[in-house]
DNA sequence: ATTAATCTGAAATGTTTGTTTTAAAATTAG
DNA sequence: CTAATTTTAAAACAAACATTTCAGATTAAT
């Protein structure tokens, strides 16, 4: 219990970081950071999957990551910082999934229900549920950063199913009264109601039969 | 800082628990419980409702509720058996109003377009979004109690609606290729997609837009 | 009025939280 | 090798957490 809280190393500290500050990206490095970080941030994304925000605690964290407190501090930042990056990370991540789907595309109308089917089998086939619809209700309406985040994913899907169903309507293989921005949001929506059902009930075939008629309906 | 922790008091500790428990209900009553209990849950609830289970502290709780910690845990318990209670009113509040609403019915599928309207108006003009569905992406997966009352209040809402669609199409006011079954669950899962919606975008239109869109589905 | 029991409020409990510090190991440049 | 600098690990940190204790206020029944 020596007093290392004199002023004179209190100064010391205070230069340190400083310095390491404007030294971050500097030519003289003299030792490289261990881990990989698009690793750490995987792992970290499954904990905040499965806990929530509120519910990982650091150590969750850090254990799960194989890396030490200090060193996440020193790299990625606070837990905050670490979730933002995470959900960052998975929503790029899915971005870049449905692009890649859109490349094999044969029809429009197919596409979208290629794209309902894809949802149908996140929801029975992945243990974890989709970290932006926890995340929406767990935080999204308390953090604005959050929000931004998520709002900007959703506005991409939005976006990406949209061109689809305007496609297909031209095309007439829909047939719909409704606008394609409705059938859009309808369409996303009735997915976040799938995961709820899932949850609670187990129940595959019910989440199936949800898909088929969805399907049947917009496809008329 | 005297010796309390001496063995007399800790029996005497032991010796008032244990007779607590035993005289709740019993015949002699030195003093009545001081706060009203409902209005408490009532309180406590909507913290919950703002905060999630893992954001809202006991602080916070006993804030609200204006009682003292020792109250709390004297009387309803820890914080786990405090959201149980909770959840337990909230989930019995809205099977009430639900078959308070069955009584009015003019027409099954009257009551059913009267469902979906009902839940776009809590939406949109009720500042706490559903506590049985923040809860489900909170804590059913890892819950078990939490997850049996939600799956009751799940089934419930389920039966109720599934009731109203049988009639409607025995009826032939729904003409549906779709069993009633299907159509029931699709229906419930929607609003909670209309709920996620609302969250990120803040487009009332769009939630309108939405549920008319489902009306003219179902009643084709 | 006395007694016996219970409730209440403030303070204290030990634990866990997110975060920081310290010292040593590690690495690179000269 | 030496010097300079960074990363790392373990321990320490204060603050916040849920929960408990206890003395005193309060009440119901005798």
């Amino acid at each position: 219990m020596a007093g290392w809280l004199t002023f004179q190393s209190k100064y010391d500290i205070n230069l340190k970081h400083t310095f390491q500050i404007y030294t971050t990206f500097a030519d003289i490095m003299a030792r490289n950071v261990e881990f990989d970080e698009d690793r750490a941030i995987q792992k970290a994304m499954e904990v905040f999957w499965r806990k929530g925000y509120g519910g990982a605690s650091m150590r969750d964290l850090t254990d799960a990551m194989q890396i030490n407190a200090s060193s996440l501090y020193n790299t990625i930042g606070d837990k905050h910082q670490l979730f933002i990056k995470c959900i960052t990370n998975y929503v790029h991540t899915r971005m870049e999934e449905t692009l890649a789907h859109s490349s094999k595309i044969k029809s429009p109308i197919k596409a979208v229900i290629g794209l309902i089917n894809d949802c149908v089998n996140t929801i029975l086939y992945s243990d974890n549920h989709c970290l932006a619809i926890k995340t929406t209700f767990e935080l999204a309406s308390t953090d604005p950063d959050i929000k931004v985040l998520l709002k900007q994913d959703s506005d991409f899907t939005h976006g990406f199913l949209l061109k689809l169903i305007q496609q297909a309507i031209e095309l007439k293989e829909i047939t719909s009264d409704t606008d394609a921005e409705t059938l859009t949001s309808f369409i996303l929506s009735a997915f976040t109601g799938w995961h709820e059902s899932y949850i609670i009930h187990h129940d595959p075939v019910r989440i199936k039969k949800m898909a088929k008629y969805l399907i049947t309906q917009i496809s008329q």
